[in-house]
DNA sequence: CTCATTTATTAAAATAAATTAATAAAGAGT
DNA sequence: ACTCTTTATTAATTTATTTTAATAAATGAG
């Protein structure tokens, strides 16, 4: 036995802990395999994975989850989490809404709640989380000890370090993180991720990227974020702010960007820039059914003009052309300097759906050189929201398995 | 005892060759290291790598190399790889000329020789490479059993996998890849690595990049070229072309490009654009003493337009100072979408130190989001070409070891 | 010179894990 | 129903490796 003072872990606990945490991703991410497909990946014997399996199912981690397929002879149990150890939280957290959501360990929905909480730049608005965060759960009766973590998505440049978002400072008050402040407040550990790192793991584990080692997600909202996974792995970069492919200069001489900067791509390909683009045409008197879409008094937004192209709108079709084939352009930059397998498009603007994939497409067969569109595909994502929560999910666990078996 | 037909190696092989290769590994790029050291490294028990060194010194791999520092007590005894157990070839291929380099496993220079070989695109060059090198092997009375394997260094877009240059294509014979010819020839494995990729191994492994884990290097030669270093490791991206910096657009109205496009940053910052520029000034009448430097008939390089900025002649810094402008927004694009923690700059223009580099900075300077420059330095390289000289070596050998400890 | 301190070496003991083998179980095909 | 094939289970055996301990070696400090 060691004494207190030097709880130095001996290099067989080591590879232990190494091996069970090693199943229990493996377990998570694939839904179930056998333990002959356990031991061979992670090079140990079969006894051996068979008792940490064993071990495992002692704890209440892990369950046997039915049989599988065999072209002869008796067919593999199949193991798999099992789902019900513990439920996980996720926050999912824009400028229009809040989306509450409790899933179990086989990323299925347990309860969800949309709550009017628009992302602002307020100490206001953690307190306002938090009291809605407490109310959700107990209405739903979710008690503390069944959570096993917290995850959080949002926009903004994430300093997954420090556990700030340093595009809202507010949010973390006097000298407690946005992580701490929630950590402190819930007793539960909390994974901070950027809305779009998250979609694209999200992607990769469950969606268009699957088995993919270089991907690239764009996604369109307020701003442009970009998501990259390379081999295989979520890239951050040395601080956490890889991906700003929005604030790229793309004109010269164009318009002040939010950030400083002048002719950002966002000020041409976000959201925000499309409504504008829209308010000026309609002010020149260009031809459209835009205004009779718009309620008395109701503001435009991204969602009327998508729904004006798909009725046919020229104008909005245009104005969804141009913004394609600008983003296209950007798009073509990352596909040069991260040569990827899949660029995926997402966000409120990916519902035009053809009205910007095709001008994204044809900008990047313009732009960019043929070695590179050869292995390159480009994608509408299918997923949708899933991909960000379950990207969260899948973020919050791979964090929680690392801690909880070191 | 295994049959031969059932050769599945066991799990206690695979753990002890990872063990094998690991030491090795972690010999070669410290130099030296105590079996303490290693053994917490890698999670082994001190008498189990005890064993494994004392196996690898009786193999011939490992030597006892003096002794390391000690606050109080018997000082650690260090080993290091056996630098002459096997030297290796490198081969640096540019469009000037063509390098033939031996290197013992300490990466001490054993001989070098400067060959009069322009790379281009022919059949015959690689011949001419084959005759060049068999003569400089003999000549030296170096004997291929003592060549562990052979680094290869060229500009282009190199598919390792393929082991081809698709730069160009005429390298690859009928149906032989330019590496499997070489192999085949030489008997040797052999690495095929990029120029700027090799070069940012190089400054990562014995440069200024040492110990970051973002590197970007920015080799300014015929073309610009980018080489990428993500958590420690080169990134090559799908298909092996990640890092085209030299050929997004930057000028929608610009100059058709080799590549085929317009606008490309090839196009304004490359030392072909350079003189390209440098032509059209004098041609214009502009005052400038690059004439003067110029002997009967000797053409104009780019070595004359920086020697002139040194002399002080103002078009020529004017020249540099609007090339480093110009480059420096295509590396603040780069460095929004990755996040580095140093940007190094490589290549012939480097020579022009502050010329080049004062510029690239004021530009990345006004083009960066103030997130992203608070955690970035940009430096010249300091090691020059060595580092490309070097970063193929360690390629190699990381690659040869894999292969020899599989 | 002696002591304290640290690394090295060696061997013995203990443990963990792999390997092996033999048997059982669960299907699929004939 | 029987054979074939594959997985599962279990136990015995063997091997590898860790752990422990005791001793030797190397150095600096007092």
């Amino acid at each position: 036995m060691t004494s207190i003072s030097e709880e130095i872990s001996s290099v067989i606990d080591i590879r232990r802990n190494r091996l069970r945490s090693n199943l229990i991703l493996e377990l998570y991410q694939s839904g179930q395999t056998s333990i002959n497909k356990m031991a061979r990946l992670f090079h140990a014997s079969i006894p051996s994975a068979t008792g940490i399996v064993n071990d495992l199912m002692k704890e209440g981690w892990v369950t046997e989850t039915g049989t599988g397929p065999a072209r002869a002879g008796r067919p593999p149990v199949l193991y798999g989490l099992n789902a019900q150890k513990y439920f996980t939280l996720i926050m999912d957290i824009n400028r229009h809404d809040t989306q509450l959501v409790v899933f179990d360990l086989a990323n299925q929905l347990i309860v969800k709640k949309q709550v009017d909480l628009k992302l602002e730049d307020s100490e206001d608005f953690l307190d306002a989380l938090i009291g809605e965060t407490d109310g959700f759960l107990k209405a739903q009766g979710i008690k503390r000890e069944k959570l096993w973590g917290i995850g959080m998505s949002m926009p903004g440049l994430i300093n997954v370090k420090k556990g700030v978002n340093q595009t809202y400072p507010h949010l973390t008050r006097s000298d407690m993180s946005l992580a701490a402040r929630l950590e402190g407040y819930f007793g539960l550990p909390i994974a901070l991720i950027n809305d779009t790192h998250a979609t694209t793991i999200g992607e990769h584990r469950f969606g268009l990227a699957k088995g993919k080692k270089h991907v690239l997600t764009v996604n369109i909202d307020w701003g442009v974020g970009l998501g990259i996974l390379l081999k295989g792995e979520v890239y951050n970069g040395a601080t956490g702010f890889a991906g700003e492919l929005g604030h790229i200069q793309v004109q010269p001489d164009g318009l002040l960007c939010h950030c400083g900067k002048i002719g950002c791509l966002d000020t041409i390909t976000s959201g925000f820039a499309l409504i504008r683009q829209a308010r000026e045409g309609i002010r020149a008197g260009r031809m459209t059914i835009l205004p009779q879409l718009l309620k008395e008094g109701e503001p435009l937004e991204t969602h009327h003009i998508i729904k004006a192209a798909h009725n046919g709108d020229e104008f909005s079709i245009d104005l969804l052309s141009r913004l394609g084939m600008e983003l296209g352009k950007g798009i073509a930059t990352a596909v040069h300097l991260f040569n990827p397998e899949i660029v995926i498009v997402t966000g409120v603007l990916a519902e035009a759906g053809p009205y910007i994939s095709n001008p994204v497409e044809q900008a990047i067969h313009k732009y960019c050189l043929s070695d590179f569109k050869n292995s390159l595909s480009i994608r509408i994502s299918e997923l949708g929201s899933k991909a960000r929560l379950w990207g969260v999910q899948a973020h919050l666990i791979e964090d929680l398995v690392v801690k909880e078996f070191s």
